[in-house]
DNA sequence: AATTAAAAGATAGTATTGCTATTAAAGTAA
DNA sequence: TTACTTTAATAGCAATACTATCTTTTAATT
């Protein structure tokens, strides 16, 4: 029983809207599943079809390919956490606190209640912490930027950079600090896992409230010095 | 004429070393060439045969793959960034100073004299910018880790974080503040030219002055404000 | 200068990938 | 019930990602 929120996404992802469907939506469900398991560069629709059981013609009516699936993928996963940033400072005035609140939900957003049934939030926040960037990374991506493929990522980016610039109208990097919070969140959850070395925050049985932490300090240490 | 410095990396990444033959060198410096021109994922190896003259299995006689050949290419980058940090903070006393020029040698490695006639850095130096995180986002990251495959760049990052604890030994992030300058450095240039909304510095003609200039705020917000 | 070993080139072959096309079956709406 | 749409089933094709073998060229040793 899914609440029934509808994520909107650039209607150029795809060329069958997975949510309206079941099959489309068990195509969600399973790439998810399916690119957790064996990694972006293994996944293949055939081996999606084979999994839930339907075949790779079926897949290519809903994608072009699976970059526009991982695309898609990414474009939700990101407009999933602003809706969740949206209800979660619904209330606040202080600025500060709604940056406390977005830093919180940028880590912490895998464990808000599902509400949608077909997306296990859980497993989309593994898939894009190791396979997001792979979206804009891309030869493509400057036609892809103006067809509006990173929309939801940008206003995302322009959202918190506001509040930013709400907490320090001087600090002169209000984007970068956005989107490099974002990267943060991610590569910093990866890194704890697979690559210690390059960080100092642990991350054992998928608790990131380290990497919480050093996303607040990083970010009073930048706004709130002088 | 090449100076004839040798970088120095895992043998495990190629078959037979492609720094000792011509072959090899070839095989650097047009997969340079190529993935620049088309992209890593439209790479291939008969792709390159063709561009050089030689043929696929020959390419197959250095390299397992092409995600190895990137891996060597990312950690030939790592390597000689290393190098140049080097030899331009040798004589200096200050971590300060020595910080400052870290960074400056991270933004503008690829404008350096280059030393070895095979590879050109300036072009290396965007190909680590728009591919280079692919190298250890990949499902086989542990294994790989175990193999020593990325201590180019964990080495690096050790040496970059002891001058931050030098700087300011009670910053609680030195490991992830050094990798942190690493990734911003390579996706804040990428995003000034191909997503500017993510971003607020500028980079025109290859200047990517205003990377370093945020870097060394960010740097120095972070480290020496109390 | 002749001999030999190693490297590179040439060619072939295979399983998988990344699609497109066609036709048949199933479900749904008029 | 007919007609329309969606999905399943199957086939096919060019490109990718290799492996294997064999011949020629190059380089090193005697």
């Amino acid at each position: 029983m899914s609440i029934g929120i509808k994520i909107s996404l650039n209607n150029k992802l795809y060329l069958r809207d997975p949510q309206e469907t079941s099959l489309g939506q068990n195509i969600i469900k399973h790439s998810i599943l399916l690119i957790d398991e064996i990694g972006f560069e293994a996944f293949t629709f055939k081996k999606l079809a084979a999994k839930m059981n339907s075949t790779e013609a079926s897949v290519y009516r809903y994608f072009e390919n699976k970059h526009l699936l991982l695309l898609y993928l990414v474009s939700w996963y990101w407009e999933w956490v602003s809706y969740l940033i949206d209800i979660n400072t619904m209330n606040i005035k202080s600025a500060e606190e709604k940056l406390k609140i977005i830093i919180n939900t940028l880590v912490l957003a895998y464990k808000e209640n599902p509400a949608i049934d077909y997306v296990n939030e859980s497993v989309l926040h593994r898939v894009i912490i190791a396979e997001g960037t792979k979206a804009y990374y891309t030869k493509e991506v400057d036609k892809e930027n103006t067809e509006g493929f990173f929309s939801n990522y940008k206003m995302l980016c322009d959202k918190v950079a506001n509040v930013i610039s709400e907490v320090n109208p001087d600090f002169p990097y209000p984007r970068a600090l956005a989107s490099n919070l974002f990267e943060m969140a991610n590569s910093h959850s990866y890194f704890a896992i697979h690559l210690p070395r390059l960080t100092d925050v642990n991350v054992k049985d998928e608790n990131y409230e380290e990497v919480k932490d050093m996303l607040l300090h990083f970010t009073n240490s930048l706004l709130l010095n002088e």
